[in-house]
DNA sequence: AGCGCCATCCCATGAATATGGGATGCAACG
DNA sequence: CGTTGCATCCCATATTCATGGGATGGCGCT
C-alpha cells in the first residue's frame, strides 16, 4: 500500500513526498515531530490501529490549512460524510489508478474540491439542515415585551451597574432607573437583577456583543 | 427563454413542465395558486423583478421537497453559493444545452447535486467553518475554575435567591454563603450578582435546566 | 377627547448586598 | 511535612436594592 500511494504521489511532479505511513499511530507521531506543514493529507480510512478520520483530525488541528484527502470504497458514502465533517476536502475512490489519484491532488491543490454528486447531495443537505436548527435555536424573540429603554437598563444591570451608574449613563434620574427596573421586574416576573438578567438571557433578550 | 426551458425540460421524458414563468412576481403568483406540489424548480437568479433567491425560498418553504436548481453564469461563484445557502441543491451553466439541462435535472431527481467541484470547495470550507465556530460558540467550559459549591451557589443566585435562602437550602451558615459568593466574584473578576450571572452564563456555567 | 403605554421624575424605608477583615479542619501533592 | 485549595464559620459596616407609594407629559389609536 505504501507503495502504492508513493508511486501515485510521485506522479505529481509538483509535490514532494514527505512521509508514508501505515497506521494511525505513526501517522500521529510523525504528524507531531515533523517541522514543516502538511499541505497534503491522503489518508484510507480503515487502518490497523484505529480510523483515518482520527489522522485528519490530528493534521489539521496542527495545521488547519491542510488538505485532507480520503480514500473510500464504494458504498461507504458515510463514512465519507464523516471524514469531511472531520474536515476532509475530497475523496477519491480506492481503485482508482496512480494517475488518477495524481490528478485529483492537483485538482484539490488548485482549489477544488474532488467529491462525487451524491456526496455533494447529502453535505448540502446536512449542511442546509444544519443551518435550518441554528435558525430555530435562535430565538423567537418576544420583541415588544420590554420597550428600548427597559432593555437598555437591563443591558446595564447585566454588566453590573448600579441604579447610579446607570442614571449617570443614560442622562437619567436614579429615580427613573428604579422605576424602569421595577416594571421590567413585573415583565420578567422576577424580584431581584441577577434573577432578571437570567431570565432575560435565558428568553434571549441579552445577546453577547463582546 | 421561456422557450429554452420548456424545450430542455420537454427532453426529460419523466417530467412534465408544469409552467413557466419570467419573472419573480409571476413565478410566487403561481406558486402560491397551484395546487400540487413543485418538485424541480429551474431558476435564473437576476429576474427582471429581483432576484431567484427570493423564488428558491418561496418554494422551499411550500414544499421542502423542492428541488431548486439554478442557472449561473461563469464567475458567478458567490451568487451559487447564496443560492445554495438558499435551499438550492444545484447549478448548472448558463450556456449548457438543452440537452445538458435535462440530464443534469435527471441527475438531480436521482439524488445527486450537480456541483462543479470549485463550488464544492467553497461550500466544504463554509461547512467546516460554521461547524468550528459551533464548537467555539459551545464552551471550552474551564472546569475546575469553580468549585463544586461556588457551582451550586452560582446557580441559586441566578435563580434570584437571597443569600438567607441559599444558606437554608444548602444547609449552610449565611456568612459561608457570603465567603462562597465573595471568592465567586474574584473568580469571574465581577462585583456584583447580576454580573456574576451574566458572566457566568457567558462562560458557559449557567445552562438552563428548565 | 379619552385610554393606554411609555418615559420621566420624586420620596422613603426596611432588607439585602458587597467587602473588608480573621479563623479552623481536611484532603491532596510533592 | 509544609503548602495550597476547599469548605466552613464568624463579624461589622457602608452601600445598594427592592418596593410601596404618587405625579407629569408625550404619543398613538379609536
Amino acid at each position: 500500500m505504501r507503495d502504492f500511494f508513493s508511486d501515485s504521489v510521485s506522479r505529481c511532479a509538483q509535490l514532494q513526498l514527505a512521509a508514508s505511513v501505515g497506521t494511525v499511530t505513526e501517522a500521529k507521531t510523525w504528524l507531531d515531530e515533523d517541522t514543516s506543514p502538511v499541505d497534503v493529507l491522503l489518508t484510507d480510512l480503515g487502518l490497523p490501529d484505529g480510523s483515518g478520520l482520527e489522522v485528519i483530525r490530528h493534521a489539521t488541528r496542527l495545521n488547519p490549512a491542510c488538505e485532507p484527502l480520503v480514500i473510500s470504497m464504494f458504498g461507504d458514502e458515510d463514512n465519507v460524510l464523516a471524514s469531511i465533517e472531520a474536515g476532509a476536502l475530497g475523496y477519491i475512490h480506492k481503485d482508482s489508478t496512480p494517475d488518477d489519484i495524481a490528478q485529483t491532488i492537483l485538482d484539490m491543490r488548485a482549489g477544488a474540491s474532488p467529491i462525487s454528486p451524491m456526496i455533494a447531495r447529502r453535505v448540502l443537505a446536512k449542511y442546509q439542515s444544519d443551518r435550518r436548527q441554528q435558525d430555530r435555536a435562535t430565538p423567537p424573540v418576544p420583541r415588544g415585551l420590554l420597550s428600548p429603554r427597559e432593555q437598555e437598563v437591563l443591558a446595564l444591570i447585566s454588566r453590573g451597574f448600579s441604579y447610579a451608574e446607570i442614571a449617570r449613563l443614560q442622562a437619567l434620574s436614579v429615580h427613573t432607573v428604579q422605576t424602569h427596573i421595577k416594571n421590567l421586574y413585573g415583565k420578567l416576573s422576577v424580584h431581584s437583577r441577577s434573577e432578571a438578567v437570567f431570565e432575560a438571557t435565558r428568553m434571549g433578550f441579552l445577546v453577547r456583543h463582546d
